[in-house]
DNA sequence: TGTACTGTACCGAATGTTCGGTATATTGAT
DNA sequence: ATCAATATACCGAACATTCGGTACAGTACA
């Protein structure tokens, strides 16, 4: 039952804000179950194999959106690549929550994690850096530049997560769209 | 008993290895009775008022370190600033192990957490953000650009440890600190 | 003897999970 | 169209386990 991402997404979202915002071992059934509005024995009807099984199908959600909403826009190759990587940051805005929502890619790969789980996500991160490192090699940069770059795009939307939710403050992710924005067209001037 | 630094250090940094690890809720006592040898009773009474207790202890410790290695030299204007930016950078990855082990700012912050801990962790935050800025300006950047480069560092540095930690390629954390490096002189040369 | 520490046993509460059962909608055969 | 059979969604109460924490007798060493 788990994997029908069909019409219960309002559930998975439910859920997965809770993960995104508290980790693995921070939810706890009940939480789930405050915040969904369902009993926990429900949520066992919806996930028989209990609270992986909920995390599982939250990752696999959100890897489904980031493909939709990330990968494939940021592959259209109709589309000039400037527009593309506006268009991303602009798309990771919203994802994130202008930064005041944080990435499970951090907060579930804790402890000695080497599940399931924790492939999916890299492979996920990996669909992701590479399709950056294209980007930057159509917009003119060397394969290395773009490698270099990529790399440090997904850093710094990473480390801003974690240094906004410390602080509190709102501007930090704007800034470092903008910073990363000015960035990309000085590299292309560059090259 | 806690705030004793004194001696009980390699127990300290036994628990810190573990919280810093797994995070708050992912850190049972059971966990840190194995990791430490100590029975739970030895842990309890080495830290009567339990778990935050250790946790905090931890974070005081932590927080003495960051001062006696980081904050301490950052600020000693004896030294030619330059050199203490790759001073700070060697540090950096003993601190980090190379980018293998996790930043507690990044590992205690989540939930909801308001916390006096928390409180802690934003002042040496602030005080390791400010003390980079006025290294900035002492290598001839202007205050704006001072403020932003040094929000960027330590965004950098939070970032590479969530990818590594995702990737486990240990040249991410190597790599982007050498970029830091060149960073750090490019924008002294445009300054 | 006194003080610092450890080992064992235990506790209440919270954890994730299962069970028995209800209500409603859907299906299939007549 | 009717009625039994099934499927789906949900719930309340209990489950076993683990959680953080306590009590206390014992040990080591001064």
């Amino acid at each position: 039952m788990a994997q029908q991402a069909s019409e219960n997404t309002s559930l998975i979202e439910s859920l997965f804000e809770i993960f995104r915002n508290h980790g693995y071992e921070g939810t706890t059934i009940s939480l789930l179950s405050e915040v969904t509005g369902l009993q926990k024995s429900s949520l066992y009807h919806h996930f028989p194999k209990g609270k992986e099984d909920m995390l599982k199908a939250v990752v696999s959600y959100v890897s489904a959106q980031i493909h939709q909403y990330i990968l494939t826009p940021l592959s259209d190759s109709k589309v000039k690549p400037e527009k593309r990587f506006t268009d991303l940051i602009v798309t990771i805005k919203v994802f994130y929550g202008d930064g005041r929502k944080n990435c499970l890619l951090n907060v579930l790969n804790l402890g000695d994690a080497k599940t399931e789980i924790n492939e999916l996500q890299n492979n996920d991160y990996s669909a992701w850096l590479n399709a950056l490192i294209q980007l930057g090699k159509e917009a003119g940069m060397t394969q290395q530049d773009a490698a270099v770059w990529a790399e440090r795009f997904l850093i710094v939307v990473e480390g801003t997560l974690v240094i906004q939710r410390l602080t509190s403050d709102t501007h930090t992710f704007e800034n470092q769209m903008e910073y990363e924005q000015k960035q990309f067209h000085q590299l292309l001037k560059q090259g």
